[in-house]
DNA sequence: CCTTGCTCCTGTAGTTGCTACAGACCCTAT
DNA sequence: ATAGGGTCTGTAGCAACTACAGGAGCAAGG
């Protein structure tokens, strides 16, 4: 049985990843960008984590799989950590970024319009003559009429 | 009237920006990575463009726009520069990307439902309690039944 | 002719969000 | 005791640029 130096709950920090998913280095990473408190240490210097951890990186991972940004994360942190937020506070950060999650499906739905219409006049034959590089040389979007 | 050096329609880096819209710096870059070529330089070693600049850096930022990573644009280049590209190669790595692009909507749209559904459900009031946080800190996404 | 102010040159560092390595420690099991 | 892992640190790398510092050139006004 390991010791576990009388911390409490004690994860090393490959159980922390293995927990939450989160990769090893960027946990060390997110220490380093204030994104996760420095967190207290065995003897030898080794990192050992509890469960306030493990739900803090999960937050942080989850708030990551919702595409927000680093800085949007460590603001709705930092909002919960004073303790003093409010639902209308949250909700106004989650509409802002609802807004460029949006914007860039936008994007992404104008650049899937332009090549799925020009691929779709491709011949695919041995020819050098190409629908697709026409659009990229001159510009031109082929009009579906 | 300012000397040419007897270099054919010689336009300076910033003329080349200003034609194709692309940043300064980033021809620059450009040529430092291979995707443009080292132009020829004025006796005091400023970089001199010809047509050929234009239409390639015009091709590169077109491609850019429709969201081709640069080692695709370096692909589709490399293929029209040997001069033995075929519709049917070219058509081929649109189609690869705009698979990429549509996973991204994908991915994207579950984002979006997700934050949509989660924020339609704010009070948007003074209260802690927030839906939002619920979802980053539990991971339970709401269901809208 | 000379200065002023802009452009251009180079190399390098910063951005975002990680990921991966090298080389040194430490810990566990046999 | 020693072999193998895991952990520690600092640092470099990725995409794809962007920006800056410090020096040189160049065109125009006085």
């Amino acid at each position: 049985m390991p010791s576990d130096h009388g911390v409490a709950s004690a994860l090393k920090r490959s159980d922390l990843a293995k927990l939450t998913g989160c990769n090893l280095e960027t946990i060390r990473y997110y220490e380093g960008v204030g994104l996760m408190p420095d967190p207290p240490r065995s003897p030898a210097g080794h990192r050992r984590y509890g469960t306030a951890h493990v739900e803090r990186l999960s937050f942080i991972m989850r708030a990551r799989e919702l595409g927000f940004t680093m800085e949007e994360i460590r603001g709705l942190l930092s909002m919960v950590d004073r303790g003093s937020h409010t639902c209308g506070e949250v909700e106004k950060r989650g509409r802002d970024h609802l807004n460029v999650v949006r914007a860039k499906i936008r994007d992404l739905q104008n650049i899937e319009a332009i090549l799925a219409d020009t691929i779709a006049k491709c011949s695919g034959s041995d020819a050098p003559e190409c629908p697709l590089l026409n659009v990229l040389s001159d510009g031109a979007v082929a009009k579906a009429d």
